[in-house]
RNA sequence: UGUCCCAUAGUAUAAAGGUAGUACAACAGAUUUUGAUUCUGUCUGUCGAGGUUCGAAUCCUCGUGGGACAACCA
């Protein structure tokens, strides 16, 4: 039985558009400029376009937004279509606004002869200046009164590169008094000699977003081009052209964007952090980029999960990043194969257990699956973590400390007698003895323990190198914060380890994914070579237990 | 001192004028061979003031608070 969902308001408006006849199906696009890489908040965007046009039997383009030479690249296309993959969807159609570069030359042409454009000699800094400001009104300039034939003239002049960057503007010509800034004779076409990653050198001047984006999803005819709240005052610029090119009217639709707590979403500081090296790329799992969620394990199926849990609306923000994390440990709790790895080793000895003998213990890869098991070496020498020991144990200590008995998992009860230290009072060797009644499976030693904890036998254990991630950020809102968002960078965002692990962990291929038991989630990383497993932290466990205990 | 958008528990999100619900978080209890998981329970909410109405989270007015907008970026 699937409980009915209520709809978003989107869907509340393409219903509507349905029942009222307006359109038959529906057609919507995703329309990325690649620039960048997609981040977390961009798969809000997807999951949002992609799945309303699967619910409503309609489709999605993916249109790339591409009318800025300057900072895009194809390397940035590539990841992007890779990025959307991975998270489940695919497009009807790949297109981009370079396509549509020559129609968008004509449309520009179209409403110089009506009038409704000009070509504009001014510098930028004199049309920002004669912009006024949100209580004064704009002043109209000289420029604005040339003649149809000369606006025609100069802007094919413009087009044949007749100018230098700057030089020229084509500008609609609206209303320099309009309370919406974006009315006050919008910049349609800038000159700019820079090579495009599709057209090459065949334009030297660009229309700008407000001049692109709605022609584009007309000529595609979007019914519902959905997009973020900060564009909410270009609609009426968006429906001014479709209306005065008299093309199919698409409409567009916003909601809030995505922002996570202690998550920077800032394209332009995502590509700082990658330029001056303080992550290892764009796909570095510290990064919340889609590919960098990618790398540190995280799941398709997780982050729509997340994207569906968040919902949809025209408010603004700020989504706890343990919903995120709910979403994928939901996930790998079910599916992830328990294994004993220790990350903090220490050794512990078993006085009582005799040298040189191996034992076979039998543990499960998954809780409640009597059927799903391994057999791990159980011996006199172990590696248990430093952490599961403590030499005056606080109140409700249930692990290990001297005297206190804690099971071995799967393995036996055992009872600590004593410690060494080093000089600089480190401990570096646990001696216990083990109660040889209590094996588990048939324990007959009537003990009750309280702790059990994970170990890896010193006889054979593997190692491995692990990465652990803690947040980037440590500012609850970096978007926020005040001063340099450099300041909230955490330095310790990374610690890499070498852990013991069990020996046949090292046949884990990339993309794998295991519960180091108390230790958290983690998941094969694609720098591993051949039998030697890098693993990096997907997720902690939720923490139950409270250090700060007295 | 402009225009526009928004306002429901700590965080999000429902309730098409008719019982304010759900998830995450937090807390408590039970179970547990990892203080996890699982299960049960608790906690906290309609920004304010008026109005319309038998009845308002929902509609209207005025406040208050938050956000967006003056790139030859998208």
């Amino acid at each position: 039985m699937q409980e009915e969902k209520s709809l978003n308001f989107i869907e509340e408006i393409i219903e509507e558009d349905l029942k009222s006849g307006k359109y038959t199906t529906i057609l919507t696009r995703f329309p990325p400029e690649p620039n960048g890489y997609l981040h977390i908040g961009h798969a809000k965007s997807i999951c949002l376009n992609f799945s309303l046009a699967k619910k409503y039997g309609g489709a999605t383009n993916l249109r790339f937004d591409d009318t800025n030479p300057i900072t895009e690249d194809t390397e940035y296309v590539d990841s992007i279509k890779e990025d959307i993959q991975w998270l489940g969807f695919q497009w009807v159609n790949e297109f981009y606004a370079s396509d549509y570069f020559e129609q968008l030359y004509e449309f520009a042409v179209t409403l110089i002869r009506k009038g409704l454009a000009y070509v504009d000699d001014s510098s930028s800094e004199k049309i920002a200046s004669e912009k006024g400001s949100h209580t004064e009104p704009g002043i109209e300039n000289e420029f604005r009164s040339r003649s149809i034939e000369d606006n025609l003239q100069l802007f094919e002049e413009m087009r044949n590169g007749k100018y230098e960057d700057g030089a020229k503007v084509l500008r609609a010509k609206i209303d320099m008094a309009s309370p919406n800034m974006h009315f006050r004779d919008p910049v349609m076409y800038r000159i700019k000699h820079a090579h495009h990653h599709r057209t090459g050198d065949a334009w030297c001047i660009y229309p700008m977003y407000d001049f692109a984006h709605g022609q584009s999803d007309s000529i595609e005819k979007i019914t519902h081009s959905i997009c973020t709240l900060e564009f909410i005052p270009h609609r009426p610029l968006y429906d001014w052209y479709i209306e005065h090119l008299e093309i199919f009217p698409s409409h567009q639709y916003e909601f809030a964007r995505l922002n996570m707590t202690y998550t920077v979403m800032s394209k332009r500081r995502l590509l700082q952090l990658v330029n001056e090296g303080m992550v290892n790329g764009w796909d570095d799992p510290r990064m919340p980029t889609i590919s960098g969620f990618r790398r540190k394990g995280y799941t398709p199926s997780s982050i729509r999960t997340f994207c569906d849990k968040i919902g949809v609306a025209k408010r603004d923000n700020l989504i706890d990043l343990s919903l995120l994390e709910f979403c994928i440990r939901e996930e790998l709790n079910q599916s992830a194969p328990r294994t004993m790895a220790v990350l903090n080793p220490v050794k512990l000895i078993i006085d009582n257990y005799e040298d040189g003998v191996s034992e076979e213990m039998i543990l499960e890869n998954l809780p409640n699956d009597a059927e799903n098991v391994r057999s791990v070496s159980f011996s006199k020498e172990l590696w248990i973590e430093q952490e599961d020991f403590m030499e005056e144990p606080m109140k409700k200590w249930f692990r290990l400390a001297p005297g206190q008995m804690v099971r071995l998992k799967s393995a036996y009860i055992i009872q600590c007698e004593s410690f060494k230290k080093d000089d600089s009072g480190k401990i570096i060797e646990i001696h216990a003895t083990y109660i040889p009644q209590s094996k588990s499976g048939n324990d007959t030693s009537g003990l009750k323990v309280k702790g059990t904890i994970h170990w890896v036998d010193a006889k054979n254990a593997a190692t491995a190198e692990v990465r652990l991630y803690e947040n980037l950020f440590i500012a609850e809102n970096p978007a926020a914060a005040e001063g340099d968002f450099k300041d909230y960078v955490n330095p310790h965002s990374l610690e890499i380890k070498t852990a013991f692990i069990e020996p046949q962990l090292t046949k884990a291929k990339v993309g794998e994914h295991f519960q180091f038991m108390r230790n958290g989630y983690f998941c094969v990383d694609p720098d591993s070579k051949e039998g030697q497993p890098v693993f990096n932290r997907t997720v902690g466990l939720k923490e139950g237990f409270k250090s700060t205990q007295k």
